[in-house]
DNA sequence: GGATATTTGTATGCTCTACTAACAATTACG
DNA sequence: CGTAATTGTTAGTAGAGCATACAAATATCC
């Protein structure tokens, strides 16, 4: 006869020891850097949810008001991005106000960046919720752990 | 101690600095992780382009191949990922005919998943590219700096 | 036992990010 | 000069994530 009992209690058991565990996945590096990130991406979302400011968002507003007059492309270069996701990027930030489009004088095919004074508030505001969320982020490592990671993470972005 | 103090180039000299740099942005350990997870994000597109399976395609394969039957819910709780984004996943591999769907004796609410035998082939090829792909992600670091960095990762994960 | 809550799956719609392809304007190059 | 490369722009596609609402099954409480 087909044993139900038995199969249940393993099914329990092996439920029970895989009910927090990812099995062999666990040893891929690619793997925890993509479920570190999203945990990193949702306590951003909420730090961030009163601002209503994304990642990618922060990241355009800060460069652009560490290097003012910095082209489109050069964002994109930076922070990685192509072209088109630039655009829809920076488009957000100037329909709300925070950023202005200038043609370059000494290229015209770029558009220099600037902050407006918006987006100078805006910044000053983001930067606090920045330390407030790395905050949350680094006090799980030593000084040291958290410079040995974040050069660690710069030999893969690099 | 401050490096830059000369007026004559500091045009220059800072836009070269800055054309491959990110400013303060550098210190943010969210930035790397989000740069470093976008770099990784791109090399596993590219190595999985013939599969044509994206990240979340392959750990949910991988799981269910891992603890047949397990319920949807279950891969939501171990991937991060909320039920709406699931099913979105698991639809699109029943629909190429990698995994099935049966309602579970023990609890009618839950749906118990199982590969296919084309899922299981799949996920043949999926691991062999995956091995590809940790290998160059692995090759920046050494067997000791890998393993601390999985088991920092796990730290902000968990 | 029966009413009520919880869990799980499902469907729908929205947002953000990322990519491709095409086009126009500008600049750089041969 | 003419051609190629760069930059911005637009439009379309896709994945991932989230919120909401609903239905079915189960669990819980009185």
């Amino acid at each position: 006869m087909k044993v139900l009992a038995e199969p249940a209690l393993t099914e329990d058991k092996a439920a029970a020891a895989k009910a927090a565990g990812i099995g062999a996945l666990d040893g891929i590096l690619g793997f925890h850097i993509r479920l570190a990130h999203g945990a990193v991406y949702r306590h951003f979302t909420e730090t961030f949810a009163e601002l209503e400011l994304t990642q990618k968002q922060v990241s355009v507003l800060w460069l652009v008001g560490e290097d003012p007059g910095v082209a489109q492309i050069e964002l994109g270069n930076r922070l990685r991005m192509d072209r088109a996701t630039t655009m829809t990027i920076v488009n957000r930030l100037q329909a709300r106000g925070y950023m202005k489009r200038e043609r370059s004088a000494s290229d015209g095919r770029r558009q220099a960046l600037h902050l407006t004074p918006a987006g100078e508030a805006a910044l000053v505001q983001a930067k606090a919720c920045i330390a407030a969320h790395e905050a949350w982020l680094k006090s799980r490592f030593t000084a040291e752990e958290a410079e040995k990671l974040v050069e660690m993470l710069a030999r893969i972005h690099e």
